[in-house]
DNA sequence: CTGAAAGCGCTTACAG
DNA sequence: CTGAAAGCGCTTACAG
């Protein structure tokens, strides 16, 4: 696909009489000062006489650089990557860059092919929404001197620039709304631990459980393999089984909060009347369920556009330190926690 | 981003005692056969052993191919479109090309801008999803020979590959069904009449109704501007504000469905006891709400897998004739259409 | 300030 | 079946 029959700089050049290296620094920025204003001037009209569009290919494959990055998310799927790679996008188009999204579904195998196709394509940064709390893959890509921002989720215990939320805080903030509301037994639906998300969480939920002088039975807590609508179904359904059922569930997101409204419909149970939920994103639309998900929410797009900022610097200057960006999360109290259970007599 | 000190083509050519095309035919699919079988070993064993990379850049450049395939939306935030998109996705994958996704968010000014980014980029292949019904843009690129498949939304008039769905067939079905319920004003929020989707729902909108023997005045309907919630809104809170209100509403998709229902809410109406709402696409997520809407479900991952099988057709056999492909919608019934409307004293 | 030249890493006619 | 060579369209030290 070239414009018909490429003009080539070399055309440029002898229509504007110089020598092919004069026209290519005549049209870059960075190096249009090396030239005489005239020249520059002959030079772009030129250019623009003759329609001339560099070859992106061929300069990519001389400067070794491709003005693409990647981004890298777990589940086209869920809403909550959508605002979050608008962000990225429109900080990255700013600064020239294209945009590459690739997505792993969760998939690990596809992960690794995602990331080579990445590597080999040359882009010249990496935004990525799938880190795990260990991975090895992505150690190996910053020993490798890929540039890298962190998204949503990190990686424990490595320096890897972020743009993450501060989930234990978020997590807290629920917690005393449920107990604030008189709810006695709150359960969670924990988010897979191999993941930041799913840790951080339920590691806040213990917290500030045991803060809010809560003593957590193991029964209240089930741990979702991944964060699924069909986890967070099996989940809640097992907790609400049990002889003595929580009266409010706190799920590790709102994808996992989803599969909770279905096993309690399921089962019977109203929501928020038997059972409240809450969930952690408040991504799209999930403000018109019935009923809408009380939750936590997070600046979608702001994150994006942060990590994109984060990269562009990185990019940029590869030597300056990296960045932890912790951003504060708030709770959106809705319909699925509206009412106080009724007191049942225990204890 | 290469790996560390990139090997190159010539070093795997050293090491196997070749010459560096030979060693560049041996590793190329089509071209292996050109080499004695010992030699290919020998070449392949080099490569692997000393972890040879093609470098993509220079073999796109040299070779005027990318393996890369641009796919242009309206909107990211229209959960329509990532199941397209993983369609997509994934057919390609198989086929070795890699997706740029580019999301205009349905201004014009930025698809241009994408589109001649994706020129520039060299993909060796476009599909789009924000045809117009006249669409200069479009046409102009098909014109400069890039091979195009158009999703969901066509171009009139000319030849382009696009896989959609029979709009017309669709609406006639939500038509019916509401008819079958007695509804007897039915009214239509339509779409933008730029894109065939909205132009082809309305006119389908006017034909069923028509062969329902119902006639159509035009205060029954009311046409967004986009497809978006807010319009949604403001069209469906114009429709039911007059004096002669409808007991259904057929919206051109979900997304201005959803505007529907926050413009009853607003209004006091209650969905579907007092008014009716249908929507079209049946996009994730819609069958959560309250109530759950009812739609015309499309099907999307086959509409983009179709899409993309299209466009490997294209690029492969560029003289083959193009090839439209119209999919059968099927109408899903949900609480929206719950019940009849209660009889009114209207004639 | 500008020209001449080399070279990025491949592929592919062209010989042999 | 394989080698030698040219060349894709740029950029960038190196001279001058």
């Amino acid at each position: 696909m070239d414009a018909r029959e490429a003009v080539t700089l070399r055309d440029v050049a002898r229509a504007a009489g110089v020598h092919p290296g004069t026209a290519s620094r005549a049209l870059n920025d960075a190096t249009r000062s090396l030239v005489r204003p005239e020249t520059v001037e002959r030079v772009v009209r030129a250019a623009n006489a003759l329609g001339y569009r560099p070859n992106h290919l061929a300069r990519s494959f001389k400067t070794r650089r491709t003005r693409s990055v990647g981004v890298v998310i777990p589940d086209i799927n869920n809403p909550l990557f959508p605002p979050i790679v608008l962000g990225v996008e429109d900080r990255l188009a700013n600064e020239g860059y294209v945009t590459l999204l690739a997505n792993t579904q969760n998939d690990p195998v596809k992960r690794v092919r995602i990331f080579e196709e990445m590597v080999e394509r040359h882009v010249d940064g990496l935004i990525v929404a799938t880190a795990r709390r260990e991975d090895p893959d992505l150690v190996g890509l910053l020993e490798q001197g890929v540039p890298i921002v962190l998204v949503n989720r990190v990686v424990e215990d490595r320096s890897f620039s972020s743009v993450s939320v501060d989930d234990a805080a978020g997590i807290r903030a629920v917690v005393e709304h449920l107990v604030e509301l008189g709810h006695e037994r709150i359960g969670h639906v924990a988010g897979p631990q191999s993941m930041s998300t799913g840790y951080a969480r339920c590691e806040g939920y213990l917290a500030s459980m045991q803060a809010a002088g809560r003593s957590v039975h193991p029964s209240l807590i089930s741990s979702a393999e991944g964060f699924t609508i069909a986890e967070g179904e099996s989940c809640a359904a097992e907790l609400v089984s049990q002889p003595n059922p929580p009266t409010a569930i706190i799920a590790a997101n709102d994808m996992l909060a989803l599969g909770c409204y279905t096993a309690l419909h399921a089962a019977g149970l109203r929501c928020p009347e038997d059972v409240s939920v809450v969930g952690f994103n408040d991504m799209p639309f999930i403000d018109r369920l019935s009923p809408p998900l009380t939750t936590v929410r997070i600046p979608h797009y702001e994150i994006g556009a942060q990590a994109a900022e984060l990269l562009v610097d990185q990019m940029r200057h590869p030597d300056e330190p990296l960045k932890v960006l912790l951003l504060v999360p708030s709770l959106v109290v809705r319909g699925s926690t509206a009412r106080a259970p009724v007191a049942v007599g225990v204890g």
